[in-house]
DNA sequence: TTATTTATATTAACATTGTTAATTAAATAA
DNA sequence: TTATTTAATTAACAATGTTAATATAAATAA
């Protein structure tokens, strides 16, 4: 039941955006009316909320899809968070679900803001945990690399959609590999 | 005129943030009609971009102000970005409007985006013709540094007042040294 | 100075938002 | 079947942005 709601809202996060998503325009979507809404959910924000976790499984197939042809090394790092930064591109929406709206009741989210925090450090786990088994890298080193990771990746994402540095899809991935070789290339 | 509403705006953003300056309460604090505004400003984005220019000389003197004792180098460079950061950390607001606000008509406003773009650049712009003239640092390599502050430093803003990562103030020091200290650091 | 025109400001109104209270319909328990 | 509880809808309110119609002030022409 819940769960109508929730499709409803995802449904016009990817396609229209936050912006779009008003109670009485996903309740319509939902087929249902609009203060119905407010026996599941206690207001709009909550229920935006609510599809952070399914868009992380939905990240989460899309990243491993991406990168499935990619072997082992610092190279796979590089391709998962690549993959992250074209699953925002692709749904600017679910990124400003992410990283900009605000919650007002943050202390009140905070699982759900923890699970974006960590999200692309989730990614990565099973790379950085192979990568220091086979001595390629120390924990130490990965963990400033995941550090540097952490806040350049919604930077450059942040410029690109918010602000459109810089002007072209074909220079944001200029700048992001430029970026991302930099910061990942072994010391 | 005109300015009596970018006056009013201004101070709503640096007080109670973006999302308390609406057309009335600009307009009841400007000592105007809501309706008066539309005589100058095509509608409240309008108005509210209007304010970027302002801030920018505000934000200009700020960093003036707190770099005045530094000496000439890398460290300056350092401490014009950390002045910077600062200046978004007392009014998260001015945050809001520079790097999250959606503009719709970006197209419209290109000059506006452009100054918020090229801001941090131009703080420092002196410093880096400095470091360059007495071959302290290759233009090259001062561009390399310039383009990662670029796309951090909105980052780690983001991160600590939109998600509340890292959790304390002091946690958001300690990150930000780190990590400028890396980026800046002559290689 | 007075009348007319122009510029400016205000009021009223509408559509869209989130939210709550009152009302109706459906499902379950007696 | 009837009573009670649960769920869904309608109606209503306050706040938002925006526009059109009206009123007022300022400037100009007679």
């Amino acid at each position: 039941m819940k769960n109508y709601f929730i499709q409803a809202t995802k449904e016009i996060l990817k396609g229209e955006g936050l912006r779009a998503v008003s109670v009485r325009n996903v309740a319509d979507r939902a087929g249902y009316s609009y203060a119905t809404l407010y026996n599941y959910f206690k207001d709009i924000k909550d229920l935006i909320f609510e599809c952070v976790k399914d868009f992380q499984e939905e990240g989460e197939e899309f990243v491993t899809a991406e990168v499935r042809t990619s072997t082992h090394g610092m190279e796979k790092i590089k391709s998962i968070t690549k993959a992250y930064m074209k699953y925002f591109i692709q749904y600017p929406g679910i990124f400003e679900l992410f990283y900009i709206e605000k919650t007002i009741n943050l202390v009140n989210k905070q699982p759900t803001i923890d699970l974006i925090n960590t999200f692309l450090d989730r990614l990565c786990t099973e790379e950085w945990e192979y990568l220091i088994k086979n001595k390629i890298l120390k924990r130490k080193d990965a963990d400033i690399i995941k550090s540097k990771l952490r806040y350049l990746v919604p930077g450059i994402l942040l410029l690109y959609l918010t602000r459109g540095n810089p002007a072209t899809y074909k220079e944001f991935i200029n700048i992001t590999n430029e970026q991302l070789d930099d910061i990942i290339k072994i010391k």
